[in-house]
DNA sequence: GTCTATACTGAGATAGAC
DNA sequence: GTCTATCTCAGTATAGAC
């Protein structure tokens, strides 16, 4: 078949989204998408460059759409810093979109936060989109070193991961489902909002007193 | 020798710390700890269960001392709500403490996290205490529903997740390095107080408008 | 260029002798 | 309690058919 490699992405994505990573074997992609184990590493490389290529496919979309709106919005602007909330606002509306067409999208960032695989794998896709950001809080945040600013982005990528991944439960259930929800859109847009609105105030809490 | 199954714990702890879980192999500890193969399931059961007992060994006291400061709090103040930020304090002075004494252990918690560990191991170590401070939570935020309460819990244990395996970095190395750092004390210190700061204008930031 | 068959290495787990 | 031997399954590598 002249689509070997469409079929692995799209059955590699299918079944990470819900199985994980790591629990999803080679071997088991191979046998529902119909082709040998070998072409994998024909076409891939790799079980991680094949990972690698399904969240490029994916994540592309939303970052060019994040770039463009921040674009927008400081041209707009015409010089004056942006406030937060729309800084926030470009980068998470994207995203909402994305996760509202498609729940699975959601659910695939959501493992790949959840393995701890974001370092080594999506941040290269997302690094560049990230340092934009990161410039355009610095203008809207300036009594913010840039340690501080630093570390509270941070902060807000550790909790958007979490989100992502986190149950979509009762409160009286903290912690306790391990399992990956299929999120209904309305879920998923109601947390990201919640989202917003905390880092929001996370970060024009005043700037913390350093220590040495 | 008696001593087996201590030996395997300190050794899985130490190469965890230093390695991660998963590239961690059961082959690699018991030739460092000089004890066979078989004995990590005879004393543990499984690779799974020596990480719970290695976690169990290090977080349980963190999370005593976390408990009896806000039991201690929330009885001088007898009744009324404490403010968030001592609620925060208690939760995270002990995590100072026991970080600045000893370094591996925040770079072990940083692995668990990071490795997407805590929902299935973690979690049942650091349940009950999550619970309490929720509950406190509560009463220092009484405008915010249970749904919003629970998402900011949520922010706060990502948000905490990430900063603990984030690259000690200066601002220009945003999302590049994926070595997890030997954190020095005051900079761990530093970096929780600035998560604390941060925390406390996220969770007194105005509820977020339901969407419907 | 594309794909198949098969072998290799290393992982965690287990049964049973001592 | 401990150890040897073995099992299954993973990702990877290669040789060669078309």
């Amino acid at each position: 078949m002249i689509d070997t490699k469409q079929k692995l992405l799209d059955t590699a994505e299918r079944l990470i989204a819900e199985q994980g990573y790591a629990a999803t074997s080679l071997r088991h992609i191979i046998s529902e998408a119909g082709v040998n184990l070998a072409a994998v590493h024909y076409h891939f490389g790799s079980k991680e460059d094949l990972l690698d290529q399904v969240i490029l496919q994916k994540a592309s979309s939303v970052n060019t759409a994040r770039l463009t709106i921040l674009d927008r919005l400081e041209k707009e602007a015409s010089g004056t810093p942006l406030p937060v909330s729309e800084v926030l606002s470009a980068f998470f509306e994207p995203m909402i979109e994305a996760g509202t067409r498609s729940p699975q999208f959601v659910k695939l960032m959501g493992r790949m936060f959840a393995e701890g695989l974001l370092p080594t794998i999506v941040a290269k896709h997302f690094r560049p989109t990230f340092v934009r950001f990161a410039e355009a809080l610095q203008r809207s945040l300036p009594f913010l070193s840039e340690a501080e600013l630093f570390w509270r982005l941070q902060f807000m990528i550790g909790a958007m991961s979490h989100a992502l991944c986190a149950p979509r439960a009762a409160p009286e259930g903290v912690l306790t489902d391990t399992a990956l929800p299929d999120f209904r859109p309305p879920d998923f847009e109601n947390i990201v909002r919640r989202l917003m609105t905390f880092l929001c105030g996370g970060f024009q809490a005043p700037p913390c007193p350093e220590i040495h």
